[in-house]
DNA sequence: CGACTCTCCTGCTGGC
DNA sequence: TGCCAGCAGGAGAGTC
């Protein structure tokens, strides 16, 4: 389940291998997962999926993706909970999944890049221009990556849920999900269900610290490969073996020994250490 | 308006 | 061994 040291990983894939590529087709297999911006329906899909242009870069903000060319065009790609992006020499064996096919091409190379999604939560957003990409993510929070205790504090403090939720809200913060929510929560000690008007000054300081310092860790570790992650050359990540809660309900605590918890915070599954994360 | 709940979808797991 | 219910969860729509 892709979260932002996931798609961080995939973005550095993507800018070592197709940058500079042009776009020779752009085939799409599955429509319904591709979503063209207001204003933008009169566009055929190869085009607004970048067909016939030249890309010129991979961004990121949160969990979403967004490739753009260099007419300013850009590719929205959120990887829901099972999408994948694939590099594959030649487009030979597709998968009944793979829903968007791009046929790359460079001076001296050829290339596809495919777009996976299983369940499809995931999907594309074809946007005509930088700015409205960024009208789109300036409705995100800020980057989860490089937090701060200040950002941290202006998105939660005048909020009343449990932190948990918070963390996982995309409008608060971009770029935590179930994973690491509850990897940051453990490592800063906080229990999942302190409510965010009831944090304190130095509770702000030590959960900026943990996020930046898990997601941090997690991309050096290529992200967590739960099921079936890999980045688009197909290195699957080894943070799971890393996880301090997340998937080891009932385990011992890495930092005191008793046996982690599972409750259901925010409709998610959240595991923590009753001592290490009690309520204050 | 803000917080909470529901829904989408299918591969995998576990129980019988 | 085979079948099937239940679970997983990001994001957006809907409800209170």
């Amino acid at each position: 389940m892709p979260e932002l040291p996931e798609a961080e990983t995939i973005r550095r894939a993507l800018a070592r291998s197709i940058v500079g590529m042009r776009v020779v087709r752009a085939v799409v297999r599955r429509t319904d997962i591709v979503t063209l911006a207001e204003g933008e329906r009169r566009v055929r899909l190869p085009v607004a999926l970048l067909e016939g242009e030249t890309i010129e870069n991979v961004l990121r903000h949160g969990k979403q993706l967004a490739v753009v060319s260099q007419s300013g065009r850009v590719v929205r790609i959120c990887l829901g909970m099972t999408g994948s992006l694939i590099i594959q020499d030649h487009a030979t064996s597709l998968d009944r999944h793979d829903h968007v096919v791009w046929a790359l091409k460079a001076r001296d190379q050829k290339a596809c890049l495919v777009f996976r999604d299983p369940r499809r939560f995931g999907g594309l957003t074809c946007f005509p221009s930088r700015s409205d990409l960024n009208d789109a993510w300036r409705a995100l929070g800020p980057d989860a990556r490089t937090i701060s205790t200040g950002q941290l504090h202006l998105v939660l403090s005048e909020r009343r849920m449990p932190i948990k939720a918070a963390l996982l809200n995309q409008r608060l913060i971009a770029g935590v999900g179930n994973i690491y929510a509850d990897e940051s929560l453990h490592l800063s000690g906080l229990n999942p269900g302190i409510m965010t008007n009831d944090l304190q000054r130095e509770h702000f300081v030590k959960l900026a610290r943990a996020i930046r310092m898990v997601l941090a860790s997690a991309i050096g570790h290529h992200g967590s490969t739960i099921r079936s992650f890999s980045d688009p050359a197909g290195i699957k990540g080894n943070y799971q073996d890393r996880h301090r809660v997340y998937g080891r309900a009932g385990l011992p605590c890495r930092r005191c020994g008793s046996p982690l918890l599972q409750d259901m915070v925010a409709q998610r599954t959240t595991v923590y250490c009753g001592e290490c994360q009690a309520m204050p």
